[in-house]
DNA sequence: TCGCAATTTAGAATTATTCTAAATCTTGAC
DNA sequence: GTCAAGATTTAGAATAATTCTAAATTGCGA
């Protein structure tokens, strides 16, 4: 993974926004840097948690109108598991979730690109992934 | 697809909830058929409200446990997608979801079933897969 | 038949997300 | 630079989705 400076990065950010007819803004920033952090798969409410210990007066709509920012231009994905709350990954190789039923922890992993073959004449925009199952740790402990 | 006799699936549903430990319920029943009637992966709410046609006295509390029951048994899928309410699917054969972000349409689509590598360790009970896009009809109106 | 455990029920409670209207910020036209 | 227009943020209310609770009901095995 190549870091990137903060600069590149408030220009990547500025750029990919920009793309989508937004504006890179200091809450936008914040929740970015947010999800870059700690890229633990956080729920709307923990990155408005987190977001708050740097930006107290964030507020919580403005956290899902980030999300929703980034999301939307290429910053982060949706991760969607079982009911409840979604979760958001900054990660935008192309990759699976795993979902271990036992400890809860969300992994990324690796996909063999594959050619999903569609019906005649539909579209794919994005490929989403979950395996539910237990992870090395959990199943060691069983 | 093959059919099955009203008592066969009665049989079946027994079969499959009793390994479970779960009981056979008119409730359950019913639910089961709702899923069964109409595969447009309708979410909790529609199937509560299809349910209470044939059984107006049934609650909402027990229509998500119905649900449950039959997903924990294997009788029936869970489908997320985005935000917003969760989905079911009586369809077990192995298949992803297509849905179409113009018409919002679910579709059940095959996959060429692969094995997805895992890290070591990991140990996978089911997979999800949900492709967003754009259906062949409404592709053809733009 | 009795009693226990599973299930259902109505409705309250909680959680997740979206909406609203007013305030604030940016940007482009002049 | 100044101003208007549009984008964004804010607090809090509203809505939607799901879970919980406690009491009533059901059904199976001793």
């Amino acid at each position: 993974m190549k870091a990137r400076s903060h600069h590149e990065d408030e220009q990547h950010l500025t750029e990919q926004l920009g793309a989508t007819g937004l504006r890179l803004t200091p809450q936008r920033q914040q929740v970015y840097d947010v999800l870059r952090h700690k890229r633990d798969h956080p729920t709307a409410e923990e990155v408005f948690m987190r977001a708050k210990k740097a930006m107290p007066e964030i507020s919580h709509a403005t956290v899902y109108n980030c999300l929703d920012a980034l999301v939307k231009s290429g910053l982060a994905r949706q991760v969607t598991l079982d009911r409840g709350a979604t979760r958001y990954c900054p990660n935008m190789h192309e990759h699976g979730h795993f979902h271990c039923d036992s400890c809860g922890t969300v992994f990324d992993v690796d996909l063999p690109a594959q050619a999903m073959k569609l019906p005649k004449g539909f579209k794919a925009d994005h490929f989403d992934i979950a395996i539910h199952g237990v992870c090395a740790d959990c199943a060691k402990k069983k």
